[in-house]
DNA sequence: GACATGTTACTGGTCGGACCAGTTCGCGGA
DNA sequence: TCCGCGAACTGGTCCGACCAGTAACATGTC
């Protein structure tokens, strides 16, 4: 419960609950204290408290009844994928079964997005998608930035498909990544990243090979396995 | 800006202002009118007003900034998944092109869901995913039935997977498909739907072929394309 | 004793008005 | 012309009151 005076008050008092929710010491179906008490414990005024209250159930982490208490909901079945950024690191330290999980759904993703964007591609697209492994593949790139034109290779095979659910997703993954960015760093290590996987995918979708662009991206997502603590 | 008694005050103007901004009446960028102008716009209080924007900001529709004007902000490039229950259909209408995206995206998540699914099935998964199957190819079940057991189906096969990221992606698209579930009983209809694809990714799961787990899933799913009206 | 009922003490929802705290922008002086 | 200060915005927090549902307990009836 310590202060930080940047954020505002109600988006502090949000967080110690959501932490207490998503750390498991408020459990599903348990009643929250009342708005008035919740506001003499964090020394602040009741709407301040509702204002955290209403973010929480905004994300599916509680529901607030009229007249009935306010209860935690069970996130696993009611709250969406933005809770995500918060789950993949409990207390800033990140957990390692939500990783795995995420590195699964980023291989589907990659390969599903580079089979679509062969399917799709402009000219435009393909050219963007080339400069971008291009730069990639250059040797004297940091890890650094390998890990910005990563993300700007995956944002731009996102682009191509067209496909804005796509989209959607990725920005919720993309807020995952810039809030543990340094947690990531390890793919981008010059023994475990290979930039040809993205000029495969690129030449691929150039050729329309649907198949080859998505085992490319396949192929890359499991070699970054690798760089995993 | 009709009353609906059952809904809170609070959430009719963020239905209004949610309304505008996804039908493209509040562009991107717009500053909105201040809250005091809004409150008095909405007869309502300034309060009242405030929680509705705290919604719509929980979801990135809106940026608010102290000292500054609340603006609204390009759904496309800061909102998260969870605004697709309201862009499938703005107005009550469905957007057609944000169905075939979200057909898109369903088909890559039943072939990837029953892939892992094949990898990481017990017995009690397996046998849980072709009672449903079963029950599927019950030729006396009706449309809604099957729209019911479909949903089970995909359900199980998540939860197969393991996958809590995936879990939380389905529940999404659940929303969807409660708010919108007759629009996408075309797809149950006798000679569309087959509940064979269903049979035959059950037992590959029960085999561990994931491949054939994944391609019986992809079948189905694009074949679900043929009930489009 | 079992059950319907009404009272009451909670809960969250709305109100209004006050003040604090940042931003913006234009007016005035150097 | 340019800089800087301040007024007039903006959102953020607080207070205290009252409205509106819920739930549980006490009461009365059968």
């Amino acid at each position: 419960m310590r202060e930080d005076p940047k954020k505002r008050v109600a988006e502090q008092i949000a967080s110690s609950l959501r932490e207490r929710i998503l750390g498991g010491r408020l459990p599903p179906g348990e009643a929250l204290p009342s708005e008035r008490e919740l506001a003499e414990q964090f020394e602040a005024n009741r709407s301040t408290v509702r204002e955290a209250l209403h973010r929480l159930e905004a994300v599916g982490l509680v529901e607030m009844r009229h007249g009935g208490a306010t209860r935690v909901r069970d996130f696993l079945v009611s709250a969406g994928l933005h809770v995500l950024p918060w789950l993949i690191a409990p207390g800033g330290r990140v957990d390692e079964a939500w990783l795995r999980d995420l590195h699964e759904v980023r291989a589907m993703f990659l390969s599903f997005c580079a089979e679509q964007a062969a399917r799709k591609a402009t000219i435009d697209d393909v050219e963007k998608l080339e400069a971008l492994a291009a730069q990639l593949a250059d040797p004297k790139a940091k890890p650094a930035q390998l890990q910005r034109l990563d993300w700007s290779f995956f944002e731009a095979l996102v682009a191509t498909t067209q496909n804005r659910i796509l989209t959607l997703i990725t920005h919720v993954v993309h807020d995952v990544y810039v809030q543990h960015a340094p947690r990531f760093a390890a793919i981008y290590e010059k023994d475990v990243f290979d930039a040809r996987h993205h000029a495969h995918a690129a030449l691929a979708i150039r050729r329309r090979d649907a198949a080859a662009a998505a085992a490319a991206m396949r192929r890359y997502a499991e070699s970054a396995l690798r760089g995993r603590p």
